[in-house]
DNA sequence: GTCTATAAGGGGATAGAC
DNA sequence: GTCTATCCCCTTATAGAC
């Protein structure tokens, strides 16, 4: 790997570890053996660092919720959660500063507001989806309200359960995916709410 | 007011404002035209303020959080959150950089564990009670889940409001109580239901 | 591409005069 | 109680040799 990338992956977990704010670019240097000089030679500075690994976050996360245009059944939205959890834990440096570091870098602030209206959006389509199956009851403002629960929690979960927890297990994405689960459940069929119910069992 | 109570208002301002890990002492006194060194002899060091702060909040939640003894009536529950949210806000910066701030203070991080447990449990309590009186239709799991729910979307609302709408409005502390009354609503008996409903309607 | 050395600036904190 | 002056450390970023 060459050391650019190697700079972007060190930096990647640096963040994920001690939160963007607290990791200087002399510590992303140490950590991988080389001089902070040639860390410069690499990037402008840090923003640069951050801004590139901010664009790797969009792209990844994009590419999961241009999916689902398709309908998706109980399951699928099971393994569709999943991604999406999958991706902000990877980059759960960006969740656990969110204000600190949107209101220090505007351009990143735009892009990440229109990744959670794109989030919102998709949520909606699944719901909408199933209210029109008659599997999912409630009303155009119901689905709304239960559309922004659902982007704020898979955004906050896993800060949530750092701070309550005091540190992540290898069971917090599956109970952050159960949490939102739980946020539909209420408003299903009997039929796919015991369904629900009992994949929640299995899954815990 | 005495020098020492100007310097925690200001001190408390400016970290709602600009996030704690932003704001420098001499920030500080320079809003309140005094010197560094002054500061500095009212208070040993920037922590000392934080700390002092911290404690404010948590005599101030905790007032709140002892009072639900009594059974709640759906009006009663608005007017609880509505406190809740109210002192969250006037004390946001510890929500804002959550992670942040009590990774850096051990003895905070203790604290604000237990009062979110506090929260959950005041949470469970009035649900339990709607359940025992037939307004509420749900079993203990999904108790559980939904104060999990009701407690994460009142800790993070405000910074979510933030990173979506950009700025906070007047109306942001009402829909914050709104969403978390949305997250009870699908458990609600039909007559409960639609006087929430009703309630909500003319909330927003 | 990589290193060492260092400048420039900021933030936390203290000393000592008033 | 309050001020000015200052120190020290840390962080960013650059210059110039290899």
């Amino acid at each position: 790997m060459k050391t650019r990338d190697r700079i972007l992956h060190t930096t990647l977990e640096l963040f994920n570890e001690c939160g963007e704010p607290n990791v200087t670019t002399l510590q992303i240097a140490d950590e991988m053996d080389i001089s902070p000089g040639n860390l410069y030679y690499h990037f402008k500075n840090k923003t640069e660092i951050l801004s590139e690994l901010f664009d790797w976050y969009e792209r990844e996360i994009g590419e999961i919720l241009d999916v689902p245009e398709t309908s998706l059944d109980v399951e699928d939205q099971w393994l569709f959660l999943h991604l999406i959890f999958e991706v902000i834990a990877r980059y759960r440096f960006l969740y656990q500063d969110l204000v600190n570091v949107m209101s220090r870098h505007e351009r990143l602030a735009n892009k990440f507001k229109k990744i959670i209206t794109k989030k919102t959006n998709a949520s909606r389509l699944i719901c909408q989806n199933l209210a029109e199956q008659g599997i999912l009851n409630a009303n155009p403002k119901e689905i709304d309200a239960l559309c922004k629960s659902i982007v704020l929690t898979a955004t906050y979960w896993i800060s949530f359960s750092t701070v309550i927890d005091g540190e992540q297990s290898d069971d917090t994405l599956n109970q952050g995916v159960y949490q939102v689960m739980t946020l539909v459940l209420p408003y299903l069929r009997e039929e796919e709410r015991a369904l629900l119910r009992e994949v929640g069992e299995s899954y815990l």
